[in-house]
DNA sequence: CCATAGATTGACT
DNA sequence: GTCAATCTATGGA
């Protein structure tokens, strides 16, 4: 299996500038490609979450509107936020609609394509392990803070279309409590690496 | 398989 | 001061 990634077939900024459910269902089997160099890193992404704009989706960073924190999420659709959580973790989204716009959709899993070797050593572990969680996947990718606001249109970072799931689950986002029963979550039911928590128990309500 | 505790820092109330 | 869009180790069924 040869898998390229020409720049013919990038996809290209009206993919993201729509609204970020379309979005998130359409990432669905996309393959997300880091290329700088001889060096490959290519992931086929299987569990994705939307977050919307201001004042529609209290679990939503944008919520309360733009800080300083999450000012990528209102940059035009296309452009990566990265997020560092619970003092030592990295979340990656791909932020959507049009500038000013604000939404993101999560990349919570994926499976790995292109360059297992260089995931394997960056995460100290190995199969399903390496990219079942957004923050795992992050770590597998090597990105970090440096890395928001990178235009995944063009550089180095990109996402291409690759092999669509047979089907879409949807279901509740994972790990908060507000905005639980907006059914936000997607993912692939066949594959392997989605992460594990689907059903975890809900932390109680108040 | 499941449940729980601890890690560790920055953003925000 | 509180708590987070998480992960890992550990202990039990």
């Amino acid at each position: 299996m040869s898998l390229r990634f020409p720049a013919s077939r990038r996809l290209r900024r009206r993919f993201f500038t729509r609204d970020p459910i379309t979005l998130a269902m359409d990432l669905l089997g996309c393959a997300l490609v880091w290329k700088k160099g001889d060096r490959v890193l290519a992931v086929r992404l299987v569990e994705v979450e939307a977050y919307l704009g201001e004042g529609e989706d209290p679990a939503s960073h944008a919520w309360r509107g733009r800080t300083a924190r999450n000012s990528q999420m209102f940059a035009t659709g296309g452009r990566l936020y990265v997020y560092f959580t619970y003092g030592m973790h990295y979340c990656m989204n791909v932020v959507s609609g049009k500038e000013g716009q604000a939404g993101a959709v999560l990349l919570r899993a994926a499976e790995p394509l292109v360059g297992e070797a260089l995931m394997e050593r960056r995460r100290g572990r190995g199969g399903r392990e390496l990219t079942n969680g957004p923050a795992k996947l992050c770590q597998a990718m090597g990105i970090d803070l440096r890395h928001n606001g990178l235009d995944l249109v063009e550089g180095p970072l990109g996402i291409w279309p690759h092999e669509r799931p047979g089907s879409i689950v949807r279901t509740p986002r994972i790990g908060i409590r507000r905005g639980r029963e907006l059914l936000l979550r997607f993912h692939d039911p066949v594959s392997p690496y989605v992460s594990h928590r689907s059903q975890r128990k809900p932390r109680s309500e108040h």
